[in-house]
DNA sequence: CTGGATCCACACAGATACTG
DNA sequence: CAGTATCTGTGTGGATCCAG
């Protein structure tokens, strides 16, 4: 797409000649939680082929969202770290995370989600109110935590011992974050365990809410 | 890419997979602006193969986000719509438009802008404020105006006779909105033309500010 | 005229193997 | 570790054709 033009004189054209190819977003979503190695990227993004990883890396930097660092010796790594034009796509990234998590459903077999992916998901459906709390949430082997105070967030990969509330998930929170199961009937569904009250479970499903489920054809 | 998956449980990937695929949201982005009929898509997207939007209609209905909808007779007409589901994409089409602004530059040979263009251009780059005022903006053929109270703005194709500033664009209005130029220096460089003052046009400026063209390697 | 379907050439993505 | 090389298949681009 980079030598393939829309030919309209528009933002969202031009935004999507840059960022559009296929990879390219969730490529830049992991760059968003932290700067990466190459092989950090390709661990987040398995089914990327190493091409088109090299590929997209080399346009995302001609376009200037995305720099390449040579680390000083005796590391000598090269990591890979959105420029701030390239943080600037941080708002484009959650909208999309938010408007696609409506339509997460089951984890279908195969699929992988990583500390990147939890943290996205969590900044881009937190809603802001008058709550402050941190969480620690477990899925598997993958660890985030979050800290929430009013309007802030910070979330990011890694445990967080001393949070309010430790939280392990099963399987996919969706049914719990879109309201089609309350907080008791989640625990009781054996969906999720936690370290608290079935109060502070519902006050963190209520911060994370997702809309419902899309009707389909 | 419909079938084609990202292998993540991540609400960016799933939504990549519903609109990530080329033209897509450029569709989308012209049917947010109002409904339209297959002609209509391949007036406003000269350069889609009439194959990839059937395709792309086809696939879009499939997934809830667009509806396929004969009229009554005599017109008989089949128009495209988008769902609730698809409106809601509004948010991410405003996130990418923002984004892409800053790298709209000149207007590159070939290009055009249309009615849905510039209405989402002005829908992106709004920044609510204090001001009260309606414009009419032409851009050659294309005439769009917009409505400002306060938070709200109503934009939309079509000319608005008694609009408070009738804005005449002979070329791109990047280097005024990015303050490149100021109001007085874009009229002075026949960027523009108005039917108010230097004020009103900086006013308008203001309004629809986009951020610096970013640096590139 | 609208609303597509069909055909072909080609660029790019996917998969895997290989290298400095 | 950080890519490159190569092969294959599919999606895209572009033009044309066709039915109501």
């Amino acid at each position: 797409m980079t030598t393939k033009t829309y030919g309209q004189y528009c933002g969202v054209a031009r935004a999507l000649e840059l960022v559009g190819e296929r990879w390219a977003l969730l490529i830049i979503r992991d760059l968003l939680v932290a700067p990466k190695r190459y092989t950090d990227l390709r661990a987040g993004l398995p089914r990327i082929p190493t091409n088109v990883l090299a590929t997209r890396l080399k346009e995302l930097e001609q376009a200037g969202i995305v720099t390449r660092r040579v680390q000083p010796r005796p590391s000598g790594a090269i990591v890979y770290e959105l420029t701030p034009y390239g943080e600037d796509l941080d708002q484009v990234v959650l909208a999309l995370g938010r408007w696609g998590a409506r339509s997460l459903g089951e984890l279908r077999p195969g699929e992988i989600a990583t500390a990147e992916t939890l943290v996205m998901a969590l900044r881009s459906t937190f809603e802001p109110g008058d709550v402050k709390a941190s969480y620690e949430l477990r899925f598997g082997e993958v660890v985030v935590h979050a800290v929430v105070d009013g309007e802030s967030l910070e979330a990011a990969p890694g445990p967080l011992p001393d949070a309010d509330l430790a939280i392990e998930a099963y399987a996919p929170l969706s049914p719990l974050l879109n309201g089609e199961l309350d907080a008791k009937a989640a625990l009781a569904a054996g969906l999720v365990s936690t370290s608290g009250s079935i109060a502070a479970l519902a006050r963190f499903a209520k911060l994370f809410r997702i809309g419902p489920t899309p009707a389909v054809a």
